[in-house]
RNA sequence: GGGCGAUUAGCUCAGUUGGUUCAGAGCACCUCGUUUACACCGAGGGGGUCGGGGGUUCGAAUCCCUCAUCGCCCACCA
């Protein structure tokens, strides 16, 4: 016997996954036939598995063992990504642990620090991966670091240098004085804070005038170097051409007009600070003003911070608004509330910084992103929603600040000879870059000694956005069998948050390099939150330990469960550990199922009854009918669905009806040609269920037969879609309404279902009387007689307008029959009312569809003729 | 500040071009149940004026307007 009680879970996922990978199942390399590509976003390499790597993952081993099934070359190709930022702060702060600071140790020194870090943890959520099921074919593991990799990356970078698309730059760029980098605009979140807003007195130089101007970073007016009125402000007019002192530093800075500003806001002049501020820069720039940066590399203050020199900005920004207040300079302090830029890694507050940087121009870029996704719809998004936010950054884009201040990552390859802004060379070796060099400067004894490499390495997303091209070696050999085979991919699985800084850009990258999309669609999933609603956060300690949750619950039903909680594409899903309950009651179903079918014995010479003739004509059209639904489902990613489908067919349709149809009666045996058919039924919900729950079905596939390494589920196929017959699952739908009211019958009045009945029917309207065996069977119905008249002493009930009625001596309650007919009748009463109402309409008449009206028609007639039979029924009992 | 989307049963959501099947599903809830697969179960049941208001139409959850509430994305107002 097999029960869940010794369904161990574990044991039997951990026997399955090792079959799996014995057998080379996921291993995929190019053949005849249709292929069917997933590259899975690659995960930090020091990221353990938490609950959005559960739902993506899901997701993709679903789409990907249904792709198998259908026959397709199904390949998922697995790896990790470097993550420069997270991974190098990761490193940073170990170190700090030992006593070692980064900035004692050679760039070589710190990447030894950093590989070792992730041999050590690297590679660990893929082991978690497997836990799961997923099915990924581990022979092509990809890291964002290998030398492969890394080559691609380089030879992307000199070639779109080459082409005009990536410039070096002086430019205003988001700082993280945490990491000591700069980000992408995408790397920066806002958050809104609780700041103050400081009105600072300024002198006019040679007048006791005073000028008052608000900020809210008090700390930069070391850096002012002007100040900014509008030209048509008269309250400003006698101070136009003057210069004002900025306080404490006492530099004298001209007073300079720009319509920029705003009369409305603050005190309706402004500071300008060109080396801090966004804006102030392009002032500066048209205004010709001097820079002056007033802050190191991890936001102290500078030789230029005065005695603030060494303190941190923050700390600066009170000490100074005390020592503006004891000279009587800061009148006014105001609450205001502003939005913060943070960095999404460190949440370190980001500091506007003048820097060199590489950036990578956009423009021509989007444009065949955008036409691919929304004119052609080449690529498809879904929910389909999130073409609109893609239509507007891609609208909206500015240059790709693609230089990290990092060590860990792929090095920038330009090299410098010289001081001067242009001095560089771009080139994939240094020997390369030698001979341009040579060739650049016309000095051909320049060496190797000369150059100097950029110390900077490439944001992480600079290597990702090759991600389904490189993985297949298509950036060195373009033209390789695998890129030519696997390239464009099928289905992305992501999330949402990642749309700018992977999504788009890989589109981008596709069109770049191999002229074609990445992949045919993009299936964004939600956010996994807890019930509550809330994101799960380490601080508030809402996100369950999904290695446990797979350990106690199985790696199916925590599969099961995620599928089922989760709605359309692009919907967050509250996570609730009940609906893995569900996922795992389906697996005992699965096994109690199985117990059944092994318990009986089979009587080779036994015919097959006619009743089970009929249940097993019932429940494949049944079956197919469930079956184009779920097709249906998958062909819009409605996963939840497709499983919700696959739920109910085998726990409803074959557990609860088929099976109980086809039962033989205790201790008898069962036909051969049943037996055979049942085992089928079963087999074929195992291999719709598969791509959910793998562990459990491969289990019992076996189980319900001997199967070679070549016959095992997971490499098995699809049954064939076939055409159904629809009138029979109507037919019996009727019959299972008239089951249905009998057993309500049997548990009001207390009858035993071991207590055969008598059915009497005094037929109105036909029905495919083929179902009564089964009617019989279900509800120990000794016979099925007609009838033309009431009979007396039973109990009664009605399917459409056929009346039932079943003999019983003792303790019928007239009244309360008597009730229930009246109520009945009240209903179709009022229901036949409006009906008539709307057809005595002559607007509705002349207006509506004849099939509308047709309906309409069909419903006053059964009307009619239910109230008829109601109201003999009533006088019947009178 | 700009843009996008949402509001349907206690919860999470379906509801395709307005009209059989339109008011649904799962969970939760209630009642009953040791019939020889399954109590992580089975049988049965209750529950919503489709956010409010207005309009178009013979007919609106579905189309239009408006109000309210919520969410997401983007943005350099000192």
């Amino acid at each position: 016997m097999s029960n869940l009680t010794n369904y161990n879970a574990t044991e039997i996922e951990k026997k399955w996954y090792k079959y799996w990978m014995d057998n080379n199942y996921f291993h995929s390399t190019p053949d005849e036939r249709e292929p069917y590509t997933i590259v899975i976003p690659p995960p930090n390499v020091t990221g353990v598995l938490h609950m959005g790597h559960m739902l993506n993952v899901t997701i993709q081993d679903v789409l990907i063992r249904r792709a198998r099934l259908q026959g397709k070359n199904a390949c998922w190709v697995p790896g990790t990504d470097h993550a420069s930022i997270a991974t190098e702060a990761k490193v940073v702060a170990k170190l700090k642990e030992q006593g070692i600071d980064k900035n004692d140790l050679t760039r070589n020194e710190f990447l030894k620090h950093a590989w070792d870090w992730t041999d050590e943890y690297g590679g660990v959520i893929l082991e978690q991966l497997k836990k799961l099921g997923a099915s990924c074919d581990w022979n092509r593991t990809k890291f964002t670091l290998d030398d492969d990799m890394s080559e691609a990356v380089i030879k992307t970078f000199v070639d779109l240098y080459n082409k005009g698309l990536i410039y070096r730059g002086f430019r205003m760029v988001n700082w993280d004085p945490e990491a000591k980098t700069t980000l992408s605009d995408e790397e920066v979140e806002h958050v809104e804070k609780n700041g103050k807003l400081y009105h600072i007195n300024y002198k006019i130089e040679g007048s006791d005038a005073i000028l008052t101007v608000a900020t809210t970073r008090p700390e930069t007016i070391l850096g002012d170097t002007a100040i900014c009125i509008h030209p048509n402000d008269e309250r400003f007019t006698h101070l136009k051409g003057k210069k004002a002192i900025v306080p404490i530093c006492n530099r004298v800075i001209p007073i300079i007009e720009d319509e920029y500003v705003d009369l409305e806001f603050g005190t309706g002049c402004l500071k300008v600070t060109p080396a801090h501020d966004m804006n102030d820069k392009i002032l500066g720039d048209k205004h010709n003003l001097e820079v002056i940066d007033i802050l190191n590399e991890d936001a102290t203050l500078n030789s230029f911070g005065l005695h603030y020199s060494g303190m941190d900005r923050f700390v600066v920004r009170k000490a100074i608004a005390k020592e503006l207040e004891e000279l009587g300079c800061l009148p006014k302090v105001e609450i205001h509330i502003n939005k913060v830029g943070i960095s999404e890694r460190t949440k370190a507050v980001i500091e506007p910084r003048l820097s060199d940087q590489w950036f990578l121009k956009m423009e021509d870029m989007v444009k065949p992103a955008l036409k691919a996704v929304l004119e052609d719809h080449d690529i498809k998004l879904f929910p389909k929603k999130i073409e609109s936010t893609y239509r507007h950054w891609l609208e909206n884009i500015r240059d790709w600040n693609i230089s990290r201040q990092l060590w860990w990552g792929q090095q920038i390859p330009a090299y410098f000879y010289g001081d001067g802004k242009e001095d560089f060379v771009v080139a994939e070796t240094m020997e390369d870059a030698l001979i341009l060099a040579q060739k650049k400067t016309t000095n051909t004894n320049l060496k190797i000694e000369d150059l100097t490499r950029d110390k900077d390495a490439l944001d992480t997303w600079f290597s990702s956005w090759l991600w389904p091209i490189s993985v297949f070696d298509g950036i060195r050999n373009p033209n390789n069998d695998e890129i030519n085979y696997y390239y464009p991919t099928n289905d992305l699985v992501t999330g949402p948050d990642i749309i700018f800084f992977w999504v788009a850009r890989m589109i981008f990258a596709g069109y770049e390099f191999r002229n074609e999309k990445p992949f045919n669609n993009v299936y964004f999933t939600g956010i996994v939150r807890d019930k509550q609603g809330r994101k799960m956060s380490k601080s508030l300690g809402n996100s369950p330990d999904a290695l446990k949750l797979i350990e106690d619950y199985s790696a199916d039903a925590v599969r099961a469960g995620m599928m089922l909680l989760s709605s359309g594409a692009g919907n967050d899903l509250l996570f609730d550990e009940s609906k893995l309950q569900q996922g795992k009651g389906l697996s005992k179903k699965i096994s109690s199922s199985y117990s059944l079918l092994e318990g009986w014995h089979i009587d080779e010479a036994l015919e097959q009854p006619i009743s089970s003739k009929i249940a097993l004509e019932w429940y494949n059209s049944k079956f197919q009918a469930a079956y184009t639904e779920i097709e249906d489902h998958f062909s819009k990613y409605r996963l939840s669905d497709a499983l919700m489908t696959t739920y109910k067919l085998l726990r409803d349709d074959f557990s609860s009806w088929l099976l109980e149809m086809v039962k033989p009666a205790y201790q008898q045996p069962i036909d051969r040609k049943t037996y055979n058919a049942v085992v089928i039924a079963f087999e074929n919900n195992l291999k719709i269920l598969h791509p959910f729950m793998p562990f459990i079905t491969e289990e019992y596939w076996h189980k319900l037969g001997n199967r070679t390494k070549e016959e095992a589920l997971i490499v098995s196929h699809y049954p064939k879609p076939s055409d159904f017959n629809k009138k029979i699952i109507s037919d019996f739908d009727y019959t299972a309404e008239v089951i249905s009211a009998i057993r309500n019958i049997r548990k009001e009045k207390n009858i035993a279902f071991k207590d055969s009945l008598e059915l009497f029917v005094a037929t109105k309207e036909t029905f495919n009387s083929d179902f009564d065996v089964i009617l019989k069977k279900l509800c120990n119905i000794s016979e099925i007689r007609n009838t033309s008249s009431k009979i007396e002493n039973s109990l009664s009930f009605r399917i459409k307008s056929n009346e039932y009625y079943i003999p019983f001596s003792e303790n019928i309650d007239i009244e309360t029959e008597k009730k229930k007919i009246i109520e009945e009748l009240d209903y179709t009463k009022g229901f036949l009312k409006s009906v008539q109402k709307k057809l005595s309409n002559e607007r509705f008449v002349n207006n509506a569809p004849e099939k509308v009206i047709g309906i309409e028609k069909k419903k006053e007639s059964d009307a009619l003729l239910k109230i008829k039979t109601l109201e003999k029924s009533l006088k019947n009992l009178e």
